[in-house]
DNA sequence: GCTGTATTATTCATATATGAATAAGCGCCG
DNA sequence: CGGCGCTTATTCATATATGAATAATACAGC
């Protein structure tokens, strides 16, 4: 279990001093990224949803993304009540680059973690509910 | 990869969830149990150490901790500059509550778990230096 | 013994996360 | 239509983490 935790930590280290060499977090890539998969604005408590996170993280964590430029908040026409966050031009250049630090970690780490079985570690999550 | 980071923040939810239970969490326990199987106050910067963190965290976990006086700062009778930890009499019932709780837990996902090659993830591990 | 460097803990600013309380707007039901 | 309940996002308080800047103390070398 600790091996396990240890792993998935030194994973995130590895991940985040990536990308931070492109300014970027964890946090923010992934909410970049589900802003370019949406491919439109998205209301922030859906894209809270899709960060499996709370409304309130979501709200400063796009007060950061617009404050590097990446995001901005724009009216919902529909719904007075509902902002979407649209990703700026900026904002998916930087996603790329993070995207691409990512993947450059996943193939520097892929080797050692191939080997881990998969099939356990889908049962051990499934096993959690 | 994204499987393994799962797993293991599913595991630690389990961990802090059962932990709240019995008022503690990752971060206390952690303290708490190095405090105990020091059996003699530490340094607050022997202690960031043993907790793999750095010294601001635990000067504030260390004020929390005192907070629920579970720990009490005591001073350095060798060197006026630092101050240790001393666990109450408190302190060392709330770590062994909370040790039995992680044990639950060891217990409740020990064979899902034990089933991952331990060897592959002791190699990936090698592999992120 | 004095001085300069290193080490101690703390404070501050920041990032990420949660959850409770609040404010604003939507929509239904009578 | 008007009010009430739900949903929206935000704010606030808190927990955890980091790193930079600060203050107090220790210690080595002259």
């Amino acid at each position: 279990m600790w091996s396990l935790m240890q792993a998935a930590h030194a994973v995130e280290s590895q991940l985040e001093e990536a990308l931070a060499q492109v300014e970027l977090s964890g946090a923010k890539l992934a909410a970049l990224t589900q802003l370019v998969e949406a491919d439109e604005p998205v209301p922030l408590g859906e894209l809270a949803a899709r960060c499996a996170c709370v409304r309130s993280n979501i709200t400063q964590l796009v007060d950061r993304l617009e404050a590097d430029k990446l995001v901005r908040r724009v009216d919902d026409a529909a719904d007075r009540r509902s902002l979407r966050a649209a990703i700026t031009p900026l904002g998916r250049e930087r996603q790329a680059a993070g995207a691409k630090k990512v993947d450059e970690v996943r193939r520097k780490l892929g080797k050692a973690l191939g080997a881990i079985d998969h099939a356990a570690l889908k049962r051990a999550l499934s096993d959690l509910d």
